[in-house]
Order: structure tokens, then sequence, then C-alpha cells
DNA sequence: TGTATACATATTGTATACGATTGACGAGGC
DNA sequence: GCCTCGTCAATCGTATACAATATGTATACA
């Protein structure tokens, strides 16, 4: 069994968060986590403390930890408030990208592309995750980059769908990502800020439409149903 | 020596950071910390690793927990992020605010003045972080809340100079922005949106102006000018 | 005198043990 | 039969001990 160092398990549990492997409102067991990451309680505790400040997970006292779930409230502040985050972190990754930065990104748009063709749903929807991170990070404005952190979250769980396609229509779409994504790293490159909020609000509409269609409330936690009250049923 | 519980400590470092008792950029060590709280070094790691989560701390490996710094290119985002983000969150406000919350708003008003009146700068400073955190917790709104909390981090630690008036019309900024803040209250119950957004940018320029001329970059580290060093120049 | 290396010290990171809290189940009383 | 209370298991929270790492200092050498 591989061991992991700790940041791997801050990374692993990003990982599986993000990708829904941890679906939202699943509850996290310490002793659980810390033989499969084979370390101890102590610095396990900490990476969920970690996860908890970048929104991943929710801590309640003696309750431990869970997945942040994603009610239909949050959903509607989502919808209400990420387009505005978006375009102005790429007007801001415009005017303040560097040429490493830039690299990164024509890195990330290959590795998407590829799982995109090689259609790994899960493992598209990280790499797209990691494009708008970097263009994030580009726009070099920490105030900012903490909301879109927490946007990305629930943005990148919502669309594991959209890189499932189903129908050859859908499949066209996903293209149409990769082409939209072309042509932001053009204008962030080019320093194009009109260009690249229209281009990164198209991009967002693209997206927006296909989640809105798959949006759904938490399941309902089993112990509502509960054994006893089964019973009490028959 | 008083006992304080986790959260308590919690609060009580965060207070300490906002009102620079402990300035930006100083060390924080665990095992003065642990003791001081009178708890061990485990729970307070924890504490501190959520503090980084929030923006108030920054931690690297192996080298311990510091205030996290206000250098001068956070300053520039600071002063070009703050008023989108205190404009909608106010705008937000207006439309999802609870009567609850209302009823909180208006008693940190009357703490925020009381605060004022005493004189005493650091209360003055926390009070008013109080209010807006308030105004930002009535825009309901997760992700924008994680961009204003990081926001009021270095705003309140700017402002502890606001209200320390040395000279009279300075003391009368600091009343007009008590009136603002009643203004603000009155529009957010009222649900006046435009005009709660005005009233916002406006208590924003009053603040930003007498912060402009207070930014100055961190303190170099006492090493820089150690006791050798010293000896050497004798 | 300046630099490099090795050792000493201090501080952080991790594991384990123990105490505290929560939630579930079952016995007893109403 | 239903509710209440007490016990029990499971899980979380904290303290302490120890290992790993980084920093400071002294010494040797160029």
């Amino acid at each position: 069994m591989k061991s992991f160092t700790k940041s791997e398990c801050l990374d692993d549990l990003r990982r599986r968060i993000l990708s829904t492997d941890l679906c939202p409102g699943h509850d996290l067991d310490e002793s659980g986590l810390s033989e499969y990451y084979s370390m101890s309680r102590t610095p396990l505790r900490e990476v969920l403390q970690r996860l908890q400040g970048e929104g991943y997970v929710v801590m309640s006292e003696n309750r431990g930890a869970k997945v942040a779930s994603m009610n239909i409230d949050v959903l509607r502040t989502f919808f209400q408030t990420a387009p505005m985050v978006y375009a102005n972190i790429a007007r801001l990754a415009c005017e303040n990208r560097t040429p490493a930065e830039l690299d990164d990104l024509k890195h990330a748009q290959i590795n998407f592309t590829k799982a995109v063709k090689s259609s790994d749903a899960a493992e598209a929807a990280l790499a797209n995750h990691k494009f708008h991170a970097i263009v994030g990070s580009m726009a070099a404005n920490t105030y900012l980059m903490a909301s879109l952190a927490r946007l990305q979250i629930d943005h990148t769980r919502m669309s594991q769908t959209f890189y499932r396609p189903s129908a050859p229509a859908e499949a066209m779409l996903v293209l149409k990502a990769i082409e939209q994504h072309d042509a932001m790293i053009a204008a962030i490159e080019a320093g194009e800020g009109a260009l690249v909020i229209d281009l990164t609000l198209q991009h967002w509409d693209l997206s927006r439409d296909r989640m809105e269609r798959y949006v759904r409330p938490d399941p309902l936690p089993v112990d509502v149903i509960s054994l006893k009250d089964q019973r009490n049923a028959i």
C-alpha cells in the first residue's frame, strides 16, 4: 500500500472531492482516512482543517468532517456570482500574466484536450479545474482568488456530467469548450482584456446551460429512513 | 492565568491580528502560544491551520506560522478589489437580509458608536469589522463572503490609524463614518439596493483616503540589524 | 579574514495513549 | 405500549513523548 506525505494526502483528498469520488455530504472518518493514507490521526486532522479553510469540507464540533454539500441555495448564489468573478479574473489575468504562467496555461490546455479525447470524465473535469485555476493565479489578486477557488470547487463537481458525453451533440459542446480555451489563451497572451471577458462569458454560458439541467439537492441522509423507522412502518 | 477554550483561542488570535497587536509578518511560535493559551500544541496547531485557511496567517513547511503580511502589491490589489466586492455585498444584503440580522446590525452599530466615543481605537476598528461582517452575512453568498473576509482582514489592520484621531478634522471623519453606517442600515432595511451601493461606495471613499496615507511596507525583520551586526558597526 | 563544515540547540512534525462527548440500544417505570 | 434514564460502543479532542528538520555557533582551513 502506497504511503502518502501530508501534501499528497491533501491533493488526493481535493481530487477525490472534486471528482465526486467522495460525494457532497459524505462523512469523513478520521481513523479510516488515517489508515487509508497510512499516517496518524494528528496530521490527518490538520489536513482536514485546511480543507475546511479552503471550503472543501465542513467540520462540526465533536461530529467530525463532511464533504461540503451543494444544496439548492448555495447553487443559486453560485450561478449569481460566477460570471462576475470569472470575468474579472480573466480581465486581471490579461494585465498581470507572466510568460511562465502562460506556458503553464498552454500545458494545462494540452492535458485538458488529452483527457477529453480519451473520454476520461473525471480527469477532464480536473484538467479544466487546473486550467481555470492557472488563469486565477495570473490575475494575481488574493481576494478574488478566494472567491474563485470556492466557485471552482462547486463548478468542477457539477461539471462532472459535462465531460461524460452521452449524445453526439453534447460531445460537440465539449469540443467547443476546447476551442474557447484556445481563444482565451490567445486573448490573454495578447492582453486583449475586453475580448477575454467576452470569451469567458461565452465559456460560462456553455457550461451553465449544461449544469443547470443536472442540478439537484443532496441525497437524503440514510438515517431518516433508518432501520428503526422501517421496522415501525412494517 | 485564564484558561482558553479552542474557539476562544481562535477568536483571541483573530482579534490580536486584526488589532495589529500581532503585527503583519510577526512570527508565531507554537510552544509560546500553547503556553500563553494554556493548551497543548496539538489543538493550537489546528487553530493556526484554520487561521491560515482564513488568511490571517501563512504557514510554511518546517518553518512555522507567521501573521499574514501586507506588502505593497497585495495593497494594490486591495484597493483594486474592495469597492467591487463591498458594493456587490451591500446590494445582496438588501435583497436577502433577515430581521434577526438587521437587529444584529443595529446592535453592532451601537457598539461601534460606543467604541468611537470612548476613543478606543482598536475596539472601534474591531466593531467596524463586525459591522461589515454582518452586512456580509446578510448577503448570504458564500463565494463573495470568502473575498470579503480576506479584504476585511487587511482593511481592519490598515484602519487602526483611522480611529486614532489626532486632529479635530479627522475626528469629524469618524463621526461621518457613523452617520454613513446609520444611512446604510436604513437603506438595507428599506431594501433600496441602488442607494445602499451608493452609500457603500461613499463609505469606502472616506476610508480609502485615510488609509492610502498610512500604507507602508512591513517593517524589516529585526534579525537584519541583529546584535552581531550592531557589534560589527561599533 | 572569509568561508565551509560539523556539531549543538531550538522548533516543528508525527505517533500513540488517554479522556471527553455523542448517539444507540435496552431496561425499567409510568 | 410509550417515554425516560442509564449503560455501552464508537468517535472525536487533547496531552505527551519522540523523531525529523532547520537554524545558530564554533572551529578548522584556505
